[in-house]
DNA sequence: GACGTTTTAGACAATGGTGTCTAATTTGAC
DNA sequence: GTCAAATTAGACACCATTGTCTAAAACGTC
């Protein structure tokens, strides 16, 4: 049973690889086998064809994905006492664990290559993934404005920039498949979080007198 | 010497559509030739093989994309009476014309597809594309700055981050293939700009309440 | 209308991948 | 150690695709 699961594992791993880099159509059976040093037959073993070893690979990423996700999210700043600092280091927890990581940039990819063939398929990532993340950063920067912490008109809009603004400056490397430094995400993250309290932090509010003050 | 000349075109074109839905190796030359209403015969004496014929798709494309983002730039507002308009609507027609467009969707995708095995194929996309995006915008926003109606610490930063911004509402249509309305395309372009004021205007106040949310 | 060029349809070999099968071997539980 | 289950290597038929070849047809120019 061990042995086994070893196995799965093992083949699940090899195929998300072997279709992350190839495609589905352009990835072989037998490519995936020898990644994960394990005889063909021991594939159609355990999934049926291809197509069904492709989708057990989507749901397996899928999934971890999405638990990630909502640890990342759980670790979002509540006490506001150093606004920055906080957001900067959730940035790059998202970017590091969600965007950039290993599944993050499978999925990514997979949905842009097989997402339209595969339409049900990739139905819970984006639902779960990017779908959930826009909403409960929605919910959470609400309640930063609340508090009066931001201020902040739309709370949607709002999320979605965050999200964008933190990957302003990665999207150059990632665009490519590659996988940003450690210091690549904090100034990214810094450089996002500041523009975005410039937009919407309480010490930025738009001052309303100004244009009357406008030197005449 | 006509009929010869509009056979290549429908090639290229064909095959740039089925490169694009399908990747290089899941596209076949049968269904490019079916596509371009041509033999397969014809596309052989076009070019010498399929990878040819690929790397001939993507030149093609890459030079449309970059005059036509060449043609955007130069349309960047220079006087500034009317700034949110002008670059709201200069941020649609970006979207418009280099982002969400034929082409622009076909080198995102395709860069992520091949861009691996194909590095220097898109090499020079990379620099005359986002690279040259990035510069140029750079230096008309720095324009802007030094005569006073940007506050601007980092030209390079703020470039990327008006880029994502006009990014932020339309990932999720994008992501998937989609292509976005014109109502889209606007109201995401009218958020972003007003946030980038918001953090880079000189005493910026909001014209207009805020539009309704773009949904995918 | 004649002629050289281009295109076409179809046949063709070669290749590579999928999925099945079998027989031998290894593994793991008892 | 035994036995059943899992794994392995290899062979196999089948199919799709690539790239070539040929003879016939269409085209364009003069």
């Amino acid at each position: 049973m061990r042995g086994q699961c070893a196995k799965r594992l093992s083949i699940l791993e090899a195929a998300a690889n072997v279709f992350c880099r190839q495609g589905f159509s352009g990835a072989s059976i037998d490519e995936i086998a020898a990644a994960a040093c394990v005889s063909r037959q021991t594939i159609y073993n355990h999934y049926r064809d291809k197509e069904t070893l492709f989708v057990a690979v989507v749901d397996d990423v899928t999934s971890r994905a999405n638990a990630m996700l909502f640890s990342v999210l759980s670790s979002f700043p509540d006490k506001a006492d150093n606004l920055e600092d906080d957001l900067t280091a959730f940035a790059v927890r998202l970017s590091k664990n969600c965007v950039c990581n290993h599944d993050g940039k499978f999925l990514r990819k997979l949905v842009q290559t097989e997402g339209e063939y595969y339409p049900h398929l990739f139905e819970s990532w984006r639902q779960q993934g990017p779908g959930k993340l826009t909403n409960a950063l929605s919910a959470l920067l609400a309640r930063l404005s609340h508090s009066g912490e931001l201020v902040i008109d739309d709370f949607d809009v709002a999320a979605r920039q965050f999200v964008a603004l933190g990957n302003a400056d990665l999207q150059l490397v990632t665009l490519f498949g590659g996988t940003p430094t450690d210091e690549q995400l904090e100034g990214a993250a810094r450089n996002a979080v500041r523009t975005f309290l410039r937009a919407y932090g309480r010490a930025y509010v738009p001052q309303r007198p100004p244009l009357a003050v406008v030197s005449a």
